[in-house]
RNA sequence: GCGGGCGUGGCGGAACUGGUAGACGCGCCAGACUCAAAAUCUGGUUCUGGAAACAGAGUGUCGGUUCGAUUCCGACCGCCCGCACCA
């Protein structure tokens, strides 16, 4: 049969469109219908977005992209549910803002600069290029009007103004900082780029270096980014729980211990501690490799100094610096144990104490901190137990390999014992704020955040650049605004490492905008976390010359529906909300909390295949064979491949799908149904070739039943109206699926709105027959309902074959314009129920009685049931539980 | 190391707030249609025993709370995410 492309019979979107089943192609054809209706939304400018619309605003984001150059199943998953909610939202009157760009500034483009001697700008703009074509082939309703990335002029442009803005509000700072430094290449590098302590490129040992950097000041918000935490009501509690341990807010003593013996330069040091009440534990004090003091020593110490420095070749990363054997250097100087008079504690320098955290100094109570007591176990300090767990015995309770860190009260503490923890924090507290140490008090009480401010240079070419100017004689002087935008020159030589800005003269080298001398200008550019950190603002009015109207920014936000990975759950998230706070406090918008609902959906993962020598093999170069019912590959030319577990998609391991061969084989719809079934949205999903042939059945299915559908409902309606309960039977579960899809989709459960369609197919497949044979008005109203409805359901998901599906019901509209159906509550309620009979919690059998039947009758019917009274043998039950409309369990 | 999460049939998963475990899909088995195959349709499908009725077991492991636990609590095992310069 030749496939006519269905364009030929709706060849416009007019109000009187051709419809003829008779001619129709027997099969669904994706390859006509999704570039046919793609061009149709675009003609009809369909999902561009008004500003000025009356309808609700309903603002739905999915993270943008960075451009790497293809999009991956997981762009695929992530823009597909994004899509569902806009297009569902649309379909319930609002007016729906639904904006795509490029996050499309770092390393990657500098990286292929120097490996292929493309200009990363070039290499960006090509990528975003084909990115944004494979995206469009999906079907996305998205107002590309509003497109933009993160590295156009224009919006690096707005973004430096910000800086300047934020500069003036007191929102930015310099200080020292730690950096990678490749002693070869002369570079800084990313965490990533550190691969066990050495340089990536290089191999050498990475080395840590203090930079003075730009630094938003985010921990001036620490307290409110937390507080407000509370209110985040639609984000994952996961979420919120790993936001507020970032945060990290605790609160402590800052505690003076006073040198008892050697040169320590100070008559002091100050220690942070959130564990006060274990003072009279305390075994040890520990400085940081960076604290002064440890400085200080380490001047007439050569073994110190090579232990600092060996501290120093950790990498700047916490992960590396706490997964790193606990180390000390014993140091010459003693202090004085705070209570306990004549009591004194050796001073070591540790690898694992953070200067950037409180104090940079610690003392160590081994007894109840693990990390202590590791230490301590392998210094042979002392243990000395000074909380007592509940119901423990003071004289017999011991430290083994494991600290306590439960509740209990104090002992072995003189003035403490009998008190529990916080009493005991709280008495120590006391006691020693009126203690006096070199005439201050010995202790202060402090909240401390693990929270750092964040530093936001880099020292790289693609990147926006920070628009300040270094004056000899007028300091830090901001580009004015008139003199915006600080533009990346294009110029500029990859061949050697390091910053080509710094290296760049006419870019480095001008003259001050204050006083007019020579100067310098900044050659850091910013983090991309800074792009990424207010792009969703920037999408409620992407053409203004500034960087944004505040008015359009208060229409749109919060982003009522944000969808991202769960991998941005910390950073990305916490930047974007001081960020928010920030452009408040500069004029910017009202709003402070930039996303008001958040979804993070889970990675696709595949299986991974090698072969006989190990190398990974592509799935797409894979044959599968069952053999003796077990399922094993072989590659295209007859080689064995072995089929190994199943991981994240990643060009590594090559156990990646291109959505572009998806897309081509079965079509964008069939892609955006099987990204939705099954797999919870928040859960990873493996994609495998059975599911995606699943999803293409389905396709063809809804086509095929649509096509039925039509042909039936075309029959002359029988004049005598038979009475039909079967399409009573048939609205009840229209309109239950309603009730249900409404439901799931509204909380993002796409795949339990998944089986509701299916389910609702079979049933409307089972009525089709019926109607056939009966054709009464009943019948056929039933199943114009149900066949109606289905279209629409699948519609956000599957838009192309639901736009063709909705023509051949005669519809002369398109089915995204469409208004989402309501469910009738008159065919919800049923007027029995089926209640589980259970004996001793184990279901025996199930009785039907009326909804809201007394107790007394179910447990009648429940006790008359024959499995009962069998295993009763003639006994009166000892206990029978009703619960109304549920269950009756009986207790024997 | 620290913080967070996940774990249910052969597979993906469902189960509202502690109330019938396995909805729906995939796969598999049987049947229909076909010369045949594909496609499609119908039925079956947690495991063990049994012809069946039915009985027993069962939600990573071990233990606890409860009339009743996939759900709550504790310990453990495995996997995943983040850890501030990847995006």
């Amino acid at each position: 049969m030749v496939a006519y492309p269905i364009s030929l019979y709706f060849s416009s979107i007019g109000p009187r469109p051709v419809l003829s089943m008779a001619n129709a192609p027997e099969r669904y054809n994706p390859r006509e219908q999704e570039p046919f209706w793609q061009k149709t939304w675009a003609e009809n400018q369909t999902f561009v977005t008004n500003n000025e619309d009356a309808r609700p605003p309903y603002y739905v984001l999915e993270m943008f992209p960075y451009p790497s150059g293809r999009i991956h199943m997981g762009h695929v998953r992530n823009y597909t549910m994004g899509d569902v909610v806009a297009r569902f939202q649309r379909a319930k009157g609002k007016n729906v803002l639904h904006p795509m760009g490029w996050d499309a500034f770092g390393m990657p483009a500098e990286n292929a600069a120097m490996a292929n001697k493309v200009h990363p700008r070039a290499w960006t703009y090509e990528n975003i290029a084909s990115m944004r074509k494979q995206l469009q082939s999906m079907g996305f309703s998205l107002d590309w009007s509003r497109e933009f990335a993160t590295c156009d002029e224009d919006y690096y442009h707005r973004q430096q103004m910000l800086f300047i803005d934020f500069l003036a509000a007191g929102l930015v700072t310099r200080k020292t900082s730690k950096v990678n430094w490749d002693p070869v290449d002369q570079t800084v590098l990313a965490n990533e780029q550190v691969i066990d302590g050495r340089g990536w490129r290089s191999g050498a040992l990475v080395e840590q270096r203090e930079l003075t950097q730009w630094f938003f000041k985010i921990s001036d918000y620490a307290e409110e980014l937390l507080s407000a935490i509370d209110g985040l009501n639609d984000w994952p509690d996961k979420v919120r729980l790993m936001q507020r341990n970032w945060i990290g807010r605790s609160e402590g003593l800052r505690v003076l211990f006073e040198f008892a013996s050697g040169d320590a330069g100070a008559k002091s040091v100050e220690v942070f501690t959130t564990r006060p009440d274990t003072l009279f534990g305390a075994s040890f004090v520990a400085l940081s490799p960076d604290h002064p003091i440890a400085a200080h020593l380490a001047e007439d110490d050569p073994a110190l100094a090579e232990f600092i420095a060996e501290c120093r070749r950790m990498g700047t990363s916490a992960e590396a610096i706490e997964t790193a054997e606990k180390k000390g250097y014993l140091t010459p100087l003693t202090v004085k144990h705070p209570v306990i008079d004549g009591a004194t504690l050796p001073v070591y320098v540790a690898n694992f104490v953070l200067m950037d955290y409180g104090t940079g100094a610690i003392f160590g109570c081994p007894a109840h901190d693990q990390r202590d007591l590791d230490f301590a176990r392998k210094y042979d300090l002392p243990v000395i137990p000074v909380v007592l767990p509940p119901e423990g015995d003071a004289d017999e309770f011991a430290i083994g390999t494991e600290a306590y860190t439960g509740p209990g009260v104090a002992f072995n503490s003189s003035f403490l014992d009998g008190m529990d923890v916080e009493a005991a924090k709280a008495a120590i507290a006391e006691y020693l704020e009126t203690k006096k140490i070199d005439g201050k008090p010995q202790a202060a009480r402090q909240v401390n955040f693990r929270l750092r401010d964040w530093g936001i240079s880099r020292q790289r070419y693609w990147g926006c650049p920070i628009p300040v100017i270094h004056c000899d004689t007028c300091g830090i002087v901001p580009v004015p605004k008139d003199q915006l935008p600080v533009r990346l020159p294009e110029d500029v030589e990859f061949d050697t490492p390091g910053n080509p800005l710094d290296r760049h003269p006419r870019f480095k080298h001008v003259d001050c905008p204050t006083c007019g001398s020579k100067a310098r200008r900044e050659t850091d550019t910013m983090d991309t976390f800074v792009d990424s950190s207010w792009y969703f603002a920037r999408f409620t009015a992407p053409h203004a010359e500034t960087p944004t109207i505040p008015e359009m920014a208060d229409k749109w936000l919060p982003v009522d529906q944000y969808i991202g990975g769960i991998e941005h759950a910390i950073l990305h998230l916490l930047y974007s909300r001081f960020f928010a706070r920030a452009m408040q406090k500069t004029g910017h918008m009202e709003v402070t909390e930039p996303f008001k609902g958040l979804f993070t959906q889970g990675m696709v993962t595949h299986e991974t295949y090698r072969d006989a020598d190990g190398n990974w093999v592509a799935p797409a170069d894979i044959v599968f064979d069952t053999i003796n019912g077990d399922r094993t590959a072989r590659s295209a030319t007859g080689e064995p491949v072995s089929i190994g577990s199943v991981e994240k998609m990643s060009k590594s391991k090559k156990n990646v799908v291109d959505p572009d061969d998806m897309i081509a084989a079965y079509g964008a719809d069939t892609a955006r149904w099987f990204v939705l079934s099954d797999s919870p949205p928040e859960r990873d999903v493996q994609w495998t070739e059975a599911g995606i042939e699943g999803a293409w059945r389905f396709v063809q299915r809804v086509y095929k039943l649509v096509s039925e559908a039509s042909d039936i409902l075309a029959l002359d309606p029988l004049t005598v109206e038979a009475e039909d309960p079967r399409s009573i039977d048939m609205l009840k579960i229209a309109h239950r699926t309603t009730a249900q899809i409404d439901t799931d989709l509204a909380g993002l459960r796409f795949n339990r709105a998944v089986a509701q369609i299916y389910e609702l197919a079979n049933a409307i497949q089972k009525f089709m027959p019926v109607v056939a044979q009966a054709p009464s008005m009943a019948n056929l109203g039933a199943l114009r309902v149900a066949i109606e409805r289905l279209v629409q359901f699948t519609a956000p998901m599957m838009p192309h074959l639901a736009e063709t599906c909705w023509r051949f019901l005669a519809h002369d509209t398109m089915v995204c314009d469409t208004p989402w159906p309501a469910a009738d509550e008159s065919y919800l309620v049923d007027d029995t129920v089926v209640l589980a009979v259970q004996v001793n919690g184990k279901r025996r059998g199930e009785i039907e009685i009326p909804k809201d039947a007394p107790n007394a009758q179910a447990e009648a019917a429940a006790l008359s049931l024959e499995a009962v009274a069998r295993i009763l043998e003639g006994n009166a039950p000892r206990k029978v539980i009703v619960v109304p409309n549920r269950i009756v369990n009986i207790v024997a």
